[in-house]
DNA sequence: TTCTTTATTAAACATTTGTTTAGTTTTAAA
DNA sequence: TTTAAAACTAAACAAATGTTTAATAAAGAA
């Protein structure tokens, strides 16, 4: 559609894109809003991207291939141990969410959205992917004799939904906690340790 | 300001406003859709409640009184073992959580937003003595020898986030464990049984 | 009844929304 | 340099937004 497109502007107005979404939702931010932080007409939002359900498909696609070679690697590695990886897996995972959790919020937030349903699937089948990756590693763990046949998607759903949940209630963790505000509980060893534990 | 107001179509107006704020968030629902589900006119919604944002206030102040009365008993209850009552808990906070979950949505949406904040301290702030409440329950069974003695907050941080979890991500949970739609994963008793063991 | 307050309505209001248009500048290959 | 595609702009567009207004209907007390 645009096959001599420059990437320069596409790219700081997806940038600005994820920043305004993550912090006021998809109706929330206006294109104007978003144009005038990118420092860009207006029309160029749907000159790019068509319209702004296809920039927010845009915003998606731009960061949900970030993670996944992560685990892809792991997943063929032989030397390494399964509690190691899983300590890999949850090292990264907290590491890369945090350091962007607007993002996973915007993320988690369009997924309990009615609307759009076509793009909620498709962040979910995204998702999926890389936690089907991880549920292996566990199941290998267990054929293995290294981890205790524990129920896999069980100890999986509790591991994610600790870091999920950490991350989007961290407001009402950090009071629950009496940390201040900034308070990154995932720098807290102990707790580390503890959620490895439950693998 | 309204002294002698009727309550009926500000009610009606309150579970109309719960149902579409649920389904499309704050910003994805209109003034104009909430009066028509309502069977009201438009006007009736700034002259019972001032405004949108006011509306919304009203609709969390009506929701926000409802589990606390549960907790509150437990509390002072000396026949219950500590067990039974970190069970009872969890029973009714999934059983109402789970059966109107749209609401739980609109709540942590709601809560992640940074527009608002005054709003979100104030939920915050709702659900926060419930917790503690909890946490007073658990360590009380730790004082009393019945509990080992678990790192109180985290151990509360995850009971809250596996539930948390598999409520606002229930589509990909349902994905996880393999389950059709309208799969209630708190159904299955083994699981309520493992999630217990982590106390 | 009369009279004052409350409830309700349809219409208009001013903004903001996403999008398009029509025109201009830039770019780069021929 | 010429030329055609791409990048970009200011302005306008139609629709939807939250809110207000002005008027009327209903209700209840005097």
């Amino acid at each position: 559609m645009h096959p001599f497109k420059k990437m320069d502007k596409r790219e700081i107005i997806i940038k600005s894109a994820i920043k305004l979404f993550s912090a006021k939702g998809f109706e929330g931010t206006s294109v104007r809003e978003m144009a005038s932080d990118a420092n860009v007409n207006v029309a160029m939002i749907n000159y790019y991207f068509g319209s702004k359900e296809k920039l927010f498909e845009s915003v998606v696609e731009y960061r949900a291939s970030f993670l996944k070679g992560v685990i892809a690697e792991l997943i063929n590695n032989t030397t390494l141990r399964p509690i190691e990886k899983i300590d890999i897996i949850i090292d990264s995972t907290i590491e890369r969410k945090f350091s962007d959790s607007s993002f996973h919020h915007l993320l988690h937030r369009e997924l309990s959205l009615e609307r759009r349903p076509q793009m909620r699937d498709a962040i979910c089948d995204i998702l999926l992917k890389n936690m089907t990756s991880v549920k292996t590693i566990i199941q290998n763990g267990i054929n293995d004799g290294v981890f205790k046949p524990v129920d896999v998607e069980l100890t999986l759903t509790t591991l994610i939904g600790t870091i999920h949940y950490l991350l989007t209630s961290d407001t009402m963790c950090r009071k629950m906690l009496g940390k201040p505000k900034g308070f990154n509980p995932f720098q807290n060893k102990r707790l580390k340790e503890r959620l490895i534990l439950f693998s």
